[in-house]
DNA sequence: AATGAATGAGTGTTCATTCAT
DNA sequence: CATGAATGAACACTCATTCAT
């Protein structure tokens, strides 16, 4: 292949790329504001400027297009949690309050970097019953989501160890503080902020959920 | 009116109610199984052995049936929290573990007295907005919300007033608590069992956040 | 039969023909705002205070409570045009002219009478083209038509004889007075004046429409 | 643009014109055999040979596709008067007579040319404001017999000017020509011909309401 | 006689998805 | 590669009408 060819090709896979994050970002805005039942596929493609064909060669189905706005989330997720990770193996956490404090900044961060991401992600968890998914996807987001909770696991583990926190059951001490405490704040909160601009409680009250956490286990 | 009629009209209002307590079993039954939008008001009639144009005399819309559903958690809620409130009045916690531990005693009723029920409204909660209620069921449904949340921040302050526990913000506290400890833990267990018969670890992950609210400001 | 029992079969009676009239007013009222498509059955109950199957007591169905408010209307047709029909036969016009307004005049009252109903016998022979009417029903509405037509008819012919009027073609003559000039500008002026409470230019159309007519036949 | 692809959309907007003309031939034909009511829109796609979908994209509504079977007439009604007014602004009449002669064969036309679609527009003039029509259509039509309205105003005005015909009030005037004369003739003639082919006494109902009118104001 | 409750039989409309160009 | 046009398959909802009491 020569020069130009590749060249070309670069320019078409970037074009190809700036397209379909052109169709995403229509859709997050109207999966998040009309729900996934209420959002047609003619909306999308109306909203994004692509005919529905279109669509259709970027996105096998609907349910197709609505998961690859997880992804994304789910791997910052990943990211993040791994961040901790090396953090925690390099030892550079002084107490159980700093590794608290930093691994709770973490999660914050995930929600930050992608807020309608983070949000569509529990949509889908919640309305998961909504709808009978293809196996396959319904696979790629559990294992998603069982990653994390692995990672996190993880994390737990080695912080007992290097004697930061209580020695604590990590099974059920990771749903609370992930699922309960974590994401569960994070949904009330933007609940009660659906018609507000920005939640200006949120931190706050994530802050409490951390301060409660190192009172209860931090050494 | 004498007693025949009496009688007369009081069975007809007992047969309505349970042909409504019918119907809304059925399609409790079928929404679970096969989803929201799976499940058609046909499947509804032909299961609960009435025609069509009964179901819509009872429920104006698909959505309306489907979140009258929730009525009944929304009541609970109310008696359960009711308790612990006449409870804490009558000053029969000993301490603020006892006060605590009872709480969320009382707050897993709620959600094992209708765990279907219990994932639905928290499902409305979300999407609230999109559905087409009758003005009456939401104004209910939003009222019970509400109320909750109210009663709730009443119950802490009262605690705090009899140092059974710190003295704490308890707009945050309150949304840490129930939105995210209570709420968020029984959502994420939903979530991982939702292939499993029944959850096995969520009794014990919330027994770990119980705890680490007592450890953390229980006097 | 005593003359109790037939003083309350009477009273049963005049009941009965007065719950019928109730039901005929409510009915007529919404067939003209709503039209007879979007008029339901239930709407008529509703608003008559009576229940649908009461409704179906006194009238077969949906149809035969429509075109009940017709025969009034027709029934006064024929009675009007009896009357210029007596003082034609009493030889009591003096002109052309004074004949010709004499039966604008009863034709005029024909539609003041009953305006309402008059618009329906209207709406339903310009509309009758939407649906399938029975056999049955169908003949009488028109047989009713096909009366005052001959009656007219009857009426134009001892008019010419008495010289009154030119000899015209009583059969187009009459089609093009009744149902022209009088049924048609009614029409017109009525769609007019849907928005506005009355009519006002009703009456001084129907006077130049007469005007015309004893310029053009009056002798 | 190049030939190529002007001549493409060319032949795509004829093709797409030719379908919808198609639906409506076939639209037509069921809604003056059936009925409104009783012709179905599956009926219609089935005889059209397009798929219900299809018909949605070209009709918003059922209501929608019977009235766009008037737009013809409208036009029509259009073109008709202008061809008068023309004429009489050239100065081409000889004679009152010999005007209104002119005129009322080009009503005439305007029946003859549609008429169905001629009564379908009575028909909505009544009722217009119960379908659910989009604004487009409905304002096309509206728009379309107000315009007739002034139009024949004006050529009555333009009439008298040029001392064809007597000096008239033209409100009232125009109101009973064609409202009453023409469209209510047409009117009666029709219902009184639902069984019969053709209805073989409208020509000669309608000459003898020209000579009347001319008898009454031509000069 | 009057009615609360029930229903058979449609009907208009929608939507994800795919050809043909 | 992009799209205008088309559609199969459903589905929520309605309404005139009738039982059972």
């Amino acid at each position: 292949m020569n020069r130009h060819k590749k060249t070309a090709l670069e320019r078409k896979e970037r074009e190809k790329a700036q397209r379909v994050e052109n169709i995403l970002e229509v859709a997050k805005e109207l999966f998040i504001t009309k729900g996934y039942i209420h959002t047609t596929m003619d909306e999308i493609a109306l909203e994004s400027g692509f005919s529905k064909p279109t669509l259709y060669q970027y996105f096998k189905t609907k349910d197709d297009l609505y998961f690859s706005l997880l992804i994304p989330v789910v791997k910052d997720i990943f990211l993040q949690l791994g961040e901790v990770k090396e953090r925690l193996e390099a030892e550079q956490y002084k107490s159980g309050a700093d590794f608290i404090h930093d691994l709770f900044e973490h999660y914050y961060l995930i929600y930050q970097n992608d807020p309608e991401g983070f949000s569509i992600l529990q949509l889908f968890q919640q309305t998961g019953m909504l709808w009978e998914l293809s196996e396959e996807l319904r696979t790629t987001i559990m294992e998603g989501g069982k990653n994390n909770y692995d990672a996190t696991r993880h994390i737990v583990r080695v912080a007992i160890k290097q004697k930061l926190i209580k020695k604590v059951d990590v099974f059920p001490f990771v749903d609370m503080m992930w699922g309960g405490l974590f994401v569960g704040t994070v949904q009330q909160e933007l609940i009660k902020s659906i018609r507000k601009s920005r939640n200006e409680y949120l931190k706050s009250t994530l802050e409490l959920a951390e301060k409660i956490l190192i009172d209860a286990v931090a050494l």
